[in-house]
RNA sequence: UCCCCGAUAGCUCAACGGUGGUAGCACUGGACUGUUAAUCCGGGGGUUGUAGGUUCGAAUCCUACUCGGGGAGCCA
């Protein structure tokens, strides 16, 4: 049996496959606390009822020792998951000698080090838990919303946008580089099948050492065609409330495991509240900071934005001059582009860029100019908007951080199983 | 790349110029029939990150390096 069906095993005798994640015992009873991936079961056994022989295996057992147990399930309100299994017969795989994770606290860099015995421990078992139904989310949103998955290369020419620093790599002599975002491709696969989306690892080779960065992460990146950066924000907010309240139904146990308070996310439902650059700057002038209109956005700022309300907030009309070319000029304020970012709530800050892209054949032209950029690199491109043409949108959501901000975990490093971190590639 | 902080037992830490800790966890021997990071008694466990320097004496002060943490910039 796998632990997670307990409640339908009461009475009867069954075997646990398993690793033992924590023993007690006194003279006389010994309490296993096996693990077997779905869950932790108290497994008891006690020395009148058992072969003094099985009794003295098990209180010598170690911590992640692998085993398999055998008894009755119970149901017992004195045991940590509502049942427990008193143990007829066990079955010793290996004995774990000095396992480094012991159950006290360990530092950040020690784990990290040891991030692939890590995963076994009872938090990061939750975490990954809720990623994955993040994930499943994800998909199953877009897949019942029209979207059709068109995943978008890994490995590519030239950039997508200039300025984030690209890992290179030989593709047969001729330089390539890890994608950092497959939405110059979900466009051309846009105007093929109306609603796309492309949903992979991205790669960022920037030197950026903070809680929100990692170099390796993953992206789902929606594409509309026939769409406008408002239309866009609809979508965005009715898939972000559906992810929250998937892991709020599904994920009880695991956001009880890691204390998340889930009182805020309650609050993440439709519509969320949309405020402009300019309105942004003024409220952040309002709350004492010294920044001025033409400036982005960095973290602080971010998090005393999204501090002002218990939604997540959209920021939209950015100024050009930080932003990607291929976005489109708002022809109400040509200093400024129809993109808008999610900012999510609780000091989370940015999980979703997104906006309009820049449908008109000559404005294009002109900013890949005054972007330095090659026309020949991205003749493919500019043949989009050359042949049908329309107003089209989309998005990306960052996964990590969605897992970070829901799980509401102070780092990144903790919601994917193996973080790829500046200078960090092991294990 | 820049600014702060740190490195002592397998892990988490104490000692802050005068002999490396009756320290906790882990391991190990013992006690205990309902434990919940169990508790109690005993045991083993150290080139104080590396290389120099100051000093009668350095884990402690200074310099460089290495590794790590937090933050900035950039971004999802």
């Amino acid at each position: 049996m796998y632990i997670d069906r307990a409640a339908e095993c009461v009475g009867q005798v069954e075997t646990i496959d398993g690793w033992v994640y924590n023993s007690r015992s006194s003279g006389k009873v010994a309490f296993v606390l096996v693990r077997d991936g779905s869950g932790i079961m108290q497994c008891v056994v006690a020395k009148n009822d058992v072969d003094e022989s099985i009794f003295e295996l098990v209180r010598h057992l170690t911590q992640e020792s692998s085993i398999s147990v055998s008894g009755t399930i119970h149901a017992e309100e004195r045991a940590p998951a509502g049942y427990e299994m008193h143990v007829t017969s066990v079955r010793v795989h290996q004995v774990a000698v000095d396992y480094p994770i012991t159950p006290k606290e360990h530092g950040v860099d020690f784990l990290m080090n040891n991030r692939h015995l890590w995963l076994r421990s009872k938090r990061q078992w939750a975490i990954m838990r809720i990623r994955a139904t993040i994930v499943k989310s994800i998909r199953d949103y877009l897949d019942s919303s029209g979207f059709l998955l068109m995943d978008a290369p890994i490995l590519s020419a030239n950039a997508c946008e200039g300025s984030s620093t690209l890992f290179s790599t030989d593709y047969f002599g001729v330089p390539a580089y890890l994608s950092q975002s497959g939405q110059l491709y979900n466009e051309a696969t846009a105007m093929a099948f109306g609603k796309v989306y492309c949903f992979g690892p991205t790669f960022r080779a920037e030197k950026s050492k903070t809680r929100r960065h990692l170099t390796e992460f993953w992206m789902v990146e929606p594409e509309m065609a026939y769409c406008d950066w408002s239309q866009n924000c609809d979508v965005q907010e009715q898939f972000v409330a559906y992810i929250v309240r998937r892991v709020l139904e599904e994920r009880k146990e695991e956001l009880a495991i890691i204390e998340r308070d889930t009182a805020p996310l309650e609050k993440i439902v439709p519509p969320f509240p949309r405020i402009s650059y300019d309105e942004a700057v003024n409220l952040l002038q309002k709350a004492g900071s010294p920044i001025q209109w033409g400036e982005d956005f960095g973290g602080d700022e971010e998090t005393t934005i999204s501090g002002q309300f218990e939604r997540p907030v959209f920021v939209h009309s950015y100024p050009k001059s930080f932003k990607a070319f291929y976005m489109k000029t708002n022809p109400e304020n040509p200093q400024t582009v129809l993109c808008a970012d999610l900012l999510a709530p609780e000091g989370y800050g940015e999980i979703i860029g997104g906006g309009q892209r820049e449908d008109d054949y000559q404005l294009l032209l002109e900013r890949l100019h005054a972007e330095g950029l090659s026309e020949k690199d991205y003749a493919w491109y500019l043949d989009l908007r050359k042949y049908g043409s329309v107003p089209h949108s989309g998005f990306g959501l960052g996964v990590e951080r969605t897992v970070a901000w829901i799980c509401k975990l102070p780092h990144v490093r903790e919601t994917i199983p193996f973080p790829r971190l500046l200078e960090k590639i092991y294990p």
